[in-house]
DNA sequence: ATCAAGTTTGACCATCCAGTCAAGAAGCTT
DNA sequence: AAGCTTCTTGACTGGATGGTCAAACTTGAT
């Protein structure tokens, strides 16, 4: 039940109203926790600010006091996702070993995803959506720090430090896995048995994944 | 334009209207289309039939006329989509060479992700839900056929004909890389350049990284 | 050409939904 | 306790949405 909460992330200059009072941050939390239950789920026009409200136990004028509008939570939701979710990339780090790094990557990457399932799904239905709301994000965060570490990894591959891959497919391999525990839970979860953790295993299975494919 | 379509599927138990005139046949295909393109991008709760019948080209009363209801539409789609998605698992033969088998399989996973990525963005968008409208799929027909196959991929191991690796993460890990490739084109393509094919150097990487995994 | 069956649609309805508002309840400060 | 601010909510509104219906239009067989 007590879910892990991602940092606030309050973005100097976006307009994000400021909790001033133990309620307001209390409140506002509250919503933000009930609708990232209902967004992620439902996607955002598939949500209503009534199942909204009632997840967090609300009325929904009392959610809106806190929130202008059904809009301005789900901004509010990804802002904080988004920050978050480019951190496993950005510690990779040139000094390191080129292996280790990698495989530190993709462990932080599947940390994430055991760590904040609902986030994961927020961000699967952003992009099923065609990423109309965070295009900006992708095109002037995402790719440069891709495509600064695609570099980084055909450096190591022409140093044969690494088996020479293709770096973009070894960056979407590592999202496709990872995310696919949070994304799909509820198919692994019926296939793998309803006693199991979809994610039981997985560190161990990519593990060696990766191991044999960089390996030089 | 002309996208590739699913085999009709004609499932003798369902209560499917058997399209009886040229104009039965080709105004449901039409509908179905149109469908699949707003299911497939907004979700179920979030695709209206206003959206539909104005993609189809259709009032919103005659898309009626040859549908129950939304609801019959969208379950229409996923009957057809859901045989298709069992084809390359059920066609892993146990008689053939092992990794020949499983790289066949994961190309052929691949080749519906190319052809059928809307088909796929369905499917993703029903997981992300908590799989309401097909879990008796998955536990009935999708299951029995996994656990099915992982039994010979443990055969397979044990004979040292592949690595022993855990044949559920593998399974996943297919299902994972391909879906991807469909499910978060829009991401890919922002990434990689517009100019850029989702797919393009796919399979190569796909057929690296499962050679290199399933080498005994 | 005629007629019955199949097809199409404008007008309509009930419900849902995001968002408003004014008035009341609860906290905080003195 | 008074008085001010913050919080909460019942009642409401305008527009969207799934679905209906009867009337009109096509189509095809004769």
């Amino acid at each position: 039940m007590a879910a892990p909460r991602l940092p606030t992330a309050q973005k100097s200059g976006s307009a994000a109203k400021a909790p001033r009072s133990r309620i307001q941050k209390r409140n506002r939390q509250i919503i933000l926790d009930a609708a990232l239950e209902v967004f992620s789920t439902h996607g955002f026009r598939g949500a209503t600010l009534d199942q909204i409200a009632t997840q967090a136990g609300l009325s929904k004028p009392n959610v809106l006091y806190y929130f202008d509008s059904k809009d301005a939570i789900h901004r509010d939701l990804l802002t904080r996702l988004l920050d978050t979710w480019l951190d496993p990339l950005r510690m990779m780090n040139p000094a390191g070993d080129p292996q280790a790094e990698i495989m530190a990557y993709m462990r932080r990457k599947l940390e994430l995803s055991r760590d904040f399932p609902r986030e994961s799904r927020l961000f699967a239905n952003e992009i099923l959506q065609g990423a109309p709301r965070i295009e900006s994000f992708i095109r002037d965060d995402l790719r440069p720090l891709v495509d600064d570490k695609a570099q980084l990894l055909n450096e190591w591959a022409k140093a044969g430090r690494i088996a020479p891959i293709d770096p973009y497919h070894l960056s979407i391999s590592i999202w496709a896995l990872t995310q696919h525990y949070a994304d799909f839970a509820a198919q692994i979860a019926m296939i793998r048995g309803d006693g199991h953790d979809a994610l039981e295993g997985a560190e161990t299975f990519l593990g060696a994944l990766y191991t044999r494919l960089l390996a030089p």
